[in-house]
DNA sequence: CTTGACCTTGACGTTGACGTCAACGATTAC
DNA sequence: GTAATCGTTGACGTCAACGTCAAGGTCAAG
């Protein structure tokens, strides 16, 4: 299939899928007039990036989980690269969340400073 | 005093200070020779300018903070629509954090899919 | 033959808050 | 006078993952 069709059925922009191949992420075949050729392994691999992308991961860090994909492998993420990035992106998050409930904290304290009347609130209405 | 030494007193960079003024956030008067001079209350906005943008506030959402200082009020947060943008980030905040402990959640579900043995393990050591 | 749908490779635009030159003028110290 | 330190206004670079032209080649249908 060409470039076209496995944008539609991957759900993404043929300029997405072009920029993948320019990371290095996905490489296609040339047919004889130059189009890329794409297999079904193909979307499953974009399937794969689309899928790490959505959950906050960098095409950076969907490389171990594609190249486990081709590897052979039934998941991108059972190969010991892939591991070691699902960790090390627990820990980002981790660290974000932490983040940002402190950032909250304080937000909300400098709002009952400056406005003693005006209480956040906590989402009373949940 | 001139843009030096705001910016040291400040702890931030003449570059930031003109990108300040730029954004229309400060303003100097200029000396004869075309220096920007500052007074003791520019600090004062410059200051609570870095302790917006620190809890994750962007420029536009100090705008309303600098106006309230430099309308004579007390504080920066204690204008209507300061109080107005401290809402609206914490419920930007909240988004976040949900948006995080979702995304966490699912990466935590797909490495123990793909790797059952390699549970997150939770933190502990804490 | 020509339209139209597809493909190709550049290459610049987006977003925020600056960093980092470049090229120059002003001030102060010696 | 001259070197060091300060100031000035541009203006491009940064980071990610593409969006959006531009200018053109390819191919099937009518």
């Amino acid at each position: 299939m060409r470039i076209g069709e496995l944008a539609r059925r991957a759900g993404i922009s043929t300029r997405a899928l072009r920029y993948y191949e320019q990371q290095g992420l996905i490489t296609a075949r040339r047919a004889a007039n130059g189009y890329r050729e794409y297999g079904e392994e193909d979307l499953r691999l974009v399937a794969e990036i689309r899928s790490l992308l959505t959950v906050g991961f960098t095409l950076e860090d969907a490389r171990p989980f594609v190249a486990c994909l081709r590897a052979g492998h039934a998941s991108g993420g059972s190969c010991p690269e892939s591991v070691a990035v699902y960790r090390r992106k627990l820990t980002e998050i981790d660290d974000e969340i932490r983040t940002l409930l402190a950032r909250r904290a304080e937000v909300a304290a400098q709002l009952t400073t400056a406005c003693p009347g005006c209480l956040p609130r906590e989402q009373e209405d949940e």
